[in-house]
DNA sequence: GGTCGGAATGGTATCGATAACATTTGATGC
DNA sequence: GCATCAAATGTTATCGATACCATTCCGACC
């Protein structure tokens, strides 16, 4: 009789089969199912020997925690939600490394989004996640639809938009302006004796960080008072080496007396470069290039590229560390202030704008 | 008396305060919770009338959805977890965006977890995933500790191994044999007219997929029966650009009359052609330089360098495809029998180790 | 008109862990 | 020696949704 003949749940029990549940554990360690819970949590409160008797019983039993179950009764789910445009673009993968980093110290683990620069697909994104229980969310960029503001505005948790610094911000922030980005390269440029600037760009749509890059080139273009700007754009985001390439050939056409050009991001400065030898515009005498981003790339290509540092993985461990408190004070029941983190930028200065001439021509030949 | 003054949840319930629950939703509708659920899944066997009034209480209400609640009950996650050594590295987050991408269609959410090339580390990493109960699990290579394998084979869920064809494999595979991708390579070198071929690799560790790289370097050594073989072990991995520059400095110095060498990753070929350059070597007249994983760099910047392409983002839509069928046969409660699926790889011949000169060298200069 | 059958919906038990409170145990103080 | 208190452990209710089975409803068919 201890067998129940037709339970209500038959067939789940029959695929599931076995699958050791805590209370197995508890039974064999002799403990209570509690107990089991808090050995396994933390050790303190709990005997050593009861501990080793339970963490025994796991053992042989070969038991796994169930967090499914536990965020349930717990309301913490442990997960921490980012999300970025895309996974390929070295600067949001090294983001989110840095996020994960800190997260991991606590336990905390990260459900990766991407919304392939598309503010629609980032809604979506935004209400799947949502379905998750997220301690908190990360995104990117302070621009959203109507609905992916309210969604998580009212979602209870913490917010911070990074990448940006966004003037009505959701929650806290952590980033950078990408307007002053270009504006301190282009006074660095001015520095250097550049005088005909243009910029090169991905076709004006939902890459807001491109377009903030953009304006910082033109309010830089008035502020300097340079003789006239040049925009050229090219291919949908996420901007390639291929549009880099494409652009700066249109890019000649359209402006024949050009001597520099900031590409919106470094790949496309690698692909004008490229572009420019196949060609055989000499970079940077013929042409000078700058991009963004510090990608690894830049710095090794030939010749290396000048370009604007903005620690992506310094602004995902701000990030990280900055969600970290938020959700101890949410769990407190005190949430935190909305706070905003500027992190700094830096231009590096390398040879596709170098006024003198390339290493590699002044090396001996062996 | 409809408020209960001390419950046993006080501070539980005064924390979240809100949230509607699909009870909730279920009141304001006037139907049952169990309807609401129906209605929010699969929208037929509800009738349209009652599915538009559910809809409009959620809405009412701005109610969400809790996944992890369903999750318990139904025992389907909807998590698959994808085990890759780095997140930077654009073939493994190609393999993920494929993954998640084939996911997607059924509404399946990857979780990321990175093991940072050690298998310690991964042996970890797999422990706390599987307390996340995914309804599959992906990692990256054959070679495990025994506690991970093991781990792994009790989970009764489908495995897939990628980025590899191991010889005992725990569940499915979906791969390719690395040491078959640099023997090819190597025949192309020979076909070429290089017989002096080193190999540049990072230092031996868990770095199997390098390891086995460079076994079928020296397989191909021997079959090909050439002269001397010569691998330069720098650094550990994640093998990085700097990396190859270093190497390439001792391969020089180690055998002068060397002739061509292949690179463990298109990062350290380009590291070692950028070193050339700096040194005046040229390349390929010097030295010949091939790479392996066809990034995107390779094939723009300059010289284009020759590499071995191997489908990552193919290897991740496949092994997506493979998993949706895994768990939906595993969910009909009739396992699919191990499944061993080969992609194909090929040899792209670019500049790096042309036999001409560079399309440089002979274009015009404007 | 009554029965049958399928579609729509409701009721109840349950998934597996944990919060809160209750209880036991052991040690300490006077 | 007994009272007191803290530490260790047990008990119960619950988190929010879903599986399963029961029930209702309505039209069709003989």
């Amino acid at each position: 009789m201890s067998e129940r003949p037709t339970g209500p749940r038959k067939s789940r029990e029959a695929r599931a089969r076995k699958m050791p549940t805590m209370a197995d554990v508890a039974r064999r360690a002799g403990v209570s199912a509690m107990t089991v819970s808090r050995a396994l949590k933390d050790k303190s409160a709990v005997t050593p020997e009861t501990r080793d008797r339970i963490f025994q019983a796991v053992q042989d039993l070969g038991y796994v925690l169930d967090m499914s179950a536990g965020a349930l009764s717990s309301k913490k789910t442990g997960f921490v939600s980012v999300l970025i445009p895309s996974l390929n673009n070295s600067n949001f993968s090294d983001t989110v490394q840095g996020i994960s980093e800190i997260l991991d110290t606590e336990g905390m683990q990260v459900l990766i989004g991407t919304t392939n620069y598309s503010r629609v697909r980032e809604e979506q994104v935004i209400a799947t996640m949502l379905q998750r229980r997220p301690e908190g969310i990360i995104v990117t960029g302070g621009t959203h639809t109507a609905r992916a503001r309210s969604m998580l505005e009212t979602a209870g948790i913490p917010v911070i938009e990074t990448w940006d610094l966004p003037v009505a911000p959701i929650g806290h922030v952590v980033g950078f302006s990408n307007a002053a980005t270009i504006e301190d390269l282009m006074a660095r440029l001015m520095f250097w004796g550049y005088r005909r600037v243009a910029f090169i760009e991905g076709e004006p749509g939902d890459d807001t960080r491109g377009h903030d890059r953009r304006t910082g080139y033109e309010r830089a273009v008035r502020a300097l008072g340079l003789e006239r700007s040049c925009v050229i754009s090219v291919g949908r985001p996420p901007v390639t080496v291929e549009h880099g390439a494409q652009a700066v050939v249109r890019l000649i056409e359209t402006w024949p007396e050009v001597e520099a050009v900031i590409c919106v991001s470094d790949l496309s400065a690698l692909g004008a470069i490229m572009e420019c030898h196949r060609r055989g515009w000499d970079v940077p005498g013929r042409l000078a290039v700058a991009g963004f981003g510090d990608f690894q790339v830049a710095r090794h290509c030939w010749p290396s590229i000048t370009t604007v540092s903005v620690g992506s993985l310094a602004i995902g461990q701000e990030t990280g560390t900055l969600m970290l408190q938020a959700i101890a004070a949410m769990r407190a029941g005190t949430p935190l202030p909305p706070r905003r983190i500027t992190i700094p930028h830096t231009v590096i200065e390398r040879d596709s704008t170098a006024r003198q001439p390339h290493p590699a021509e002044t090396a001996p030949a062996p």
